[in-house]
DNA sequence: ACCTGAACACCGTTCAAGT
DNA sequence: ACCTGAACACCGTTCAAGT
């Protein structure tokens, strides 16, 4: 029985946080189990498949608790929900130690994280975008959640002192980042011509 | 002297489009010198020091040649420049093995690759927008080059066989994913709103 | 100044063999 | 089914010693 692997994921989560990306090893992940690394690949086929595995994990953590059953449309209009997204995407990330780096690296090579992309997909689907341009406006929006929050926890990690005063700023640039990038999403959605005044 | 320095850097560049960046190892990169690899660290302080030096060797040689002199004003509207300076990204990124992967990991680690940074804020400096958002927007411009490329180039290369169809559709898709940054830049920097008809 | 030789402290992965 | 033991083919980096 696959048993053993959220014990696993669990345990890899702890070390990233702890001893961050670059020293979470096979090696040392076997050692913190108690086990030679060579067992690991009894529950994961490569290493790759393990860090798929602890991105989703770190993203499920990352999930707020949605009163409404799975399968019920959300509430909100398309563009409130995108914002849901995107900021939980991003604490999510921020969350654990190496987090941006982590998932933007398991999403950009395919293996996992792909669930922030559906979500995305899915409010866009009720903006009366035609469905080619929302795709690029999917992916356009997780570039920049990726992006703007691997800067931001990379210059976090750095300084940990100056971190206090950076936070704010970053807080913001996110929100105007991210409104910048909505907007012209907004744009391209209405038939009509914006109303003026 | 740091006369071979240049030299270094452009079998790096050989090695990185032959063998991909995983395999641009100090020992591979020294074997191709015939050196040992301590040899290399006579030029480089570190492996990342040489990864950045190579990544900004990629941004020149992609760079278009300037008819106007270093210090002269660009010509051309703002958002023009735009456009050019992340067409040219892109384009630079995508003429070598793995480029987009290094030269977005280089930047984000804040060790190079700093050139379109800057060309993108001179432009900016031009919309009239007020320094601060000017940055933000610099920055959601980069974040969208370099995912978008990044996934571009990994699925470019993933399958050698398709890549003929995909090429165009991802082309397009970096047009379109481009206008929707700037058509947000744009909202934000006319003072007046903008000319009816 | 530039490089060698040799070492240190690691990696991911495979696989026969044990229980 | 799950793990050990041992190996294979590698890493980045340091540093005394050579020329």
């Amino acid at each position: 029985m696959s048993y053993r692997r959220p014990d696993i994921v669990a345990r890899a989560v702890e070390v990233l946080d702890t001893y961050g990306l670059a020293d979470l090893t096979m090696r040392r992940l076997g050692g913190e189990l108690g086990v030679r690394p060579s067992a690991l690949y009894h529950h994961f086929a490569s290493k790759q498949t393990l860090l798929a595995a602890v991105a989703d994990e770190v993203l499920a953590r990352g999930r707020a608790p949605r009163d409404t059953p799975p399968d019920t449309v959300p509430d909100g209009s398309w563009d409130d929900r995108v914002v849901a997204v995107c900021t939980e995407l991003r604490e999510a990330m921020l969350a654990y130690r190496d987090g941006a780096e982590l998932v933007a690296t398991v999403h950009a090579f395919g293996l996992g994280a792909a669930a922030p992309g559906r979500d995305l997909a899915a409010a866009l689907a009720d903006s009366g975008l035609d469905p080619a341009l929302a795709g690029t406006a999917t992916r356009t929006l997780l570039h920049f959640v990726f992006g703007h929050t691997l800067d931001e926890q990379t210059h976090l990690q750095a300084g940990s002192a100056g971190a206090i005063e950076d936070q704010p700023r970053e807080r913001s640039d996110f929100a105007a980042g991210l409104g910048i990038v909505l907007d012209g999403i907004r744009l391209r959605c209405r038939v009509a011509p914006p109303p003026r005044g």
